[in-house]
DNA sequence: TACATACAC
DNA sequence: TATGGTGTATGTA
């Protein structure tokens, strides 16, 4: 491939430079020299493993394409027609209900951190900068731009085209604030606007517009605040008698956003429309009327977003969302974008909107379209026959209403918050220690997260129950008690001081060493090398042995899982080696009594069940995490067995020396049981534990910790069913609330004044204290909880 | 249901 | 040296 080539990004090129190139699809960056910039892209990019992953991702794209092609290749023309005749029914029915009755408002910050970090620091006035990392940049300033440096760049890329970029690490809690200044002018004109991140908004202003034509003049008269950033005196009526501007203060566009960049956009012609009022135009002026039409209203809005936080903010003003988010785009930085609530004004505009532009499309869509031939709106109405009979229902269903121009006018936000996650990406990392200390801090960081959203954890495990099966427990326990050994300890003090030890019940090493045996005994004849040793190196927490978190570090504890020898000699291969040996020789029950070799663990198993080794069984052990919605916010998290057993295993900590059982409770929960009994004592390792007490209440009254009543037993299986209950009881009563919210909460939130998502984006609805279980989404509950399940499991994995 | 993919910011 | 983190929606096996 020749240079020009790779230099002509596109996604119809049978390449993936469209995914490295600069895109300078982007306010700000018009008339870059994109070649020079591209080699530069290129250069930093290719050969990285960036490059092979984009390269890969781009030939699974071309696959589908390749597909789809071949399918639309098979059609009739008569399939065709048929199928046009169903679509344009169904057009004529979107457009019977086109909604043009509604003034739906887009804002959108101009550069939003990095306006906030120059404003904030005069020293990067007039340089070029962007806030992110080396890795990653979120925004660039104008200046920056002119670079070729954009959001969504690494910042070592960002180096190399601009040598003097400064980057500024992000500080979301200013952003945060200044955030909250600039909601609480929109709140004005929308009570009820639609948040979608720090620094945009969707608004629908009809009610205010209305509204507004009563008003008198001086009601929409302005004056330029004295000092920009300190806006109090710009309340309509109040600044007309509070003379704070000086006449040294001129047009007050941006200083943050253009100082930097005035002649750039002189240059294009692009002198920020802002506000483009005949009586604002002129710089000396003090005083400012807006009038009543709907584009007054949101220059006014941007006029006084400016002075509050110096920093400008573009705006789209459109009869729906989807087609004001792309309005706001048109003449950013700072200027708006006006699409009247005419049909064919829509139709006019749509028509020649590149795909792209519109939310949604993404690249793999663009790429899929274009090879269709479809570039635009009008190329996407085109051949809606022909989507229709190559997409699924719901994106075909899509593409019609874009290509209509239609879009939604409804700005409730559905249910709340449905999924918390943690992720980080890391270089390959084959020590399992790092592996397991990176778990350890994902398991920290999301159940830090999910303290500060006001979720608590509530964990218990119970029950060692005779039944003769004890290789049950002894082989899951040695499975996940040293690879998470540490986890939960890191990640649930907040919630508890001291964990007891858990009896966790993933797959077990054992079980997977087992069931890779018997598998490669099956495919032994094939010749395929699928060896019980591959699968122990490859899968971290089977690593049992070498994966001590704790202890690895000083030296490997190579101790066998089956005949429980200890060999720190061992390499890896010789342990695995031994294991396989040891495998070979155990019972094909693999579980049906106790080694004879394990004095090692029955040793600990004695102490762990004062001395009731012989009762150490496994097959009756509970697992259950279950996050319990806070009274103020969020979501219920029912976390599954398998990410219980994982941060239970990380909470055996010194398990070995500890009783078996544990109960790790949410706070409340904890409280009740710490004013009951003493949980130092409870946490001590006791060796006169009845064999089946929990380690956790054994000396002291079985008193639920949920319904706080003393239970007239000393059976742990009974206690523990009795919790059982109660805990699904409070489950129930919840869905019985949620059920009586849904017959009684019908009020829309413009009615109950302020609501939740006008109030925050973090905390996504004030309708109810559990947006998950809200009218709007009354499946939510269930998908949250598979969800929430997901993203924990996947760490252990 | 679980997982993968696409997308946004 | 080096290409993020969090969340939602949708399709598919």
């Amino acid at each position: 491939m020749d240079q020009k080539d790779e230099n002509e990004p596109g996604p119809s090129n049978n390449n993936i430079l469209y995914r490295i190139a600069l895109n300078d699809n982007k306010a700000g960056m018009e008339g870059l020299d994109k070649e020079k910039i591209n080699k530069i892209i290129m250069g930093a990019t290719k050969g990285s493993r960036y490059y092979i992953h984009l390269t890969n991702v781009d030939q699974q794209v071309d696959q589908r394409i390749e597909k789809i092609l071949q399918q639309k290749a098979l059609l009739t023309s008569s399939q065709i027609n048929e199928a046009q005749i169903q679509v344009d029914r169904l057009a004529m029915e979107l457009e019977r209900r086109r909604d043009l009755s509604r003034v739906i408002v887009h804002v959108d910050m101009d550069a939003f951190y990095a306006s906030v970090e120059t404003r904030d620091n005069p020293e990067l006035k007039g340089k070029p900068m962007a806030v992110g990392t080396m890795s990653m940049l979120s925004t660039s300033n104008y200046l920056a731009r002119r670079f070729g440096v954009r959001a969504s760049m690494p910042g070592f890329i960002g180096k190399k085209l601009c040598p003097d970029l400064i980057i500024v690490p992000p500080d979301f809690n200013k952003y945060q604030a200044v955030c909250k200044e600039i909601r609480k002018v929109i709140a004005e004109y929308d009570p009820s606007y639609l948040p979608m991140s720090l620094d945009e908004v969707y608004m629908d202003i009809t009610d205010h517009l209305e509204e507004r034509l009563t008003w008198p003049e001086e009601r929409r008269t302005y004056v330029k605040a004295d000092n920009v950033q300190k806006d109090n005196s710009t309340e309509a009526g109040v600044v007309m008698t509070t003379e704070t501007s000086k006449p040294e203060q001129t047009q007050c566009t941006s200083p943050v956003l253009f100082e930097d960049s005035p002649s750039f956009l002189e240059e294009q012609n692009l002198s920020p429309p802002m506000p483009d009022t005949a009586k604002l135009e002129k710089p000396m002026e003090k005083v400012i009327v807006f009038g009543t039409s709907a584009e007054e209203a949101v220059k006014e809005l941007r006029f006084r977003i400016e002075q509050k936080t110096s920093l400008t903010a573009s705006a789209g003003i459109a009869p729906n969302k989807r087609l004001a988010k792309v309005c706001s785009e048109k003449n950013k930085p700072n200027g708006q974008y006006t699409i009247p609530n005419d049909k064919q004004a829509v139709m006019d505009f749509v028509k020649d909107l590149p795909i792209r532009k519109v939310l949604g499309i993404g690249e793999v869509t663009e790429k899929m379209m274009n090879a269709l031939g479809i570039k635009n709106c009008a190329d996407l109405y085109q051949q809606r026959a022909l989507l229709s009979l190559l997409f699924p229902e719901t994106t075909w269903h899509n593409f019609l209403n874009i290509s209509l121009g239609l879009g939604s006018t409804n700005l409730e936000r559905v249910g709340g918050r449905k999924t918390m996650s943690t992720e980080r990406t890391f270089n390959e990392i084959s020590s399992p220690e790092e592996q397991y200390e990176l778990c350890r801090e994902l398991c920290k960081d999301l159940a830090d997260d999910l303290l500060k959203e006001g979720l608590k954890v509530c964990v218990r495990v119970s029950g060692f129950i005779s039944d003769g099966k004890p290789q049950n427990l002894i082989t899951n326990f040695l499975c996940v008690r040293r690879p998470i050994k540490k986890i939960s300890l890191e990640t649930m003090d907040k919630v508890v001081q001291e964990m007891p030890a858990p009896c966790p019940q993933r797959e077990s090493f054992f079980n997977q060493k087992r069931a890779a045996r018997q598998q490669e005994l099956l495919q032994s004849s094939t010749g395929k090398d699928n060896t019980i040793k591959d699968q122990t190196v490859t899968n971290p927490l089977s690593e049992v042995p070498k994966n001590d978190a704790d202890e690895a570090k000083e030296k490997p504890d190579f101790t066998c899982p089956i005949c429980f020898m200890k060999q720190e000699d061992w390499g890896l291969e010789g342990f695995n080696k031994h294991i396989d040996e040891c495998l070979s020789k155990s019972p094909s029950s693999g579980y049906s009594e106790m080694p004879n070799k394990g004095e090692h663990f029955q040793r600990k198993m004695t102490a762990n069940n004062g001395g009731h080794e012989n009762n150490i069984h496994a097959n009756n052990i509970k697992n259950k995490i279950v996050t319990i919605p806070s009274c103020d916010d969020l979501n219920d998290f029912i976390i599954d067995k398998n990410t219980l057993n994982a941060i239970q295993g990380n909470q055996v900590s010194e398990a070995d020396q500890k009783a078996c059982n544990s109960e790790i409770l949410s706070e409340d929960v904890l409280n009740n049981i710490k004013k009951q009994a003493d949980l130092k004592d409870i946490n001590k390792p006791t060796m006169s534990t009845p064999p089946s007490s929990s380690g956790c209440i054994r000396d002291s009254a079985l008193i639920c910790p949920v319904c706080n009543i003393q239970q007239d037993t000393t059976d742990l299986t009974t206690f523990n069913r009795h919790v059982d209950i109660c805990l699904n009881k409070g489950i129930l009563e919840e869905l019985k609330d949620d059920k009586k919210n849904m017959e009684t909460i019908h009020a829309p939130a413009h009615q109950s004044g302020i609501t939740e998502r006008g109030s925050s984006t973090n905390k996504p609805t004030l309708r109810s204290k559990r947006p998950g279980s809200t009218p709007q989404n009354p499946a939510s509950k269930k998908a949250r909880t598979s969800r929430s399940s997901n993203t924990i499991k996947k760490f252990f994995k």
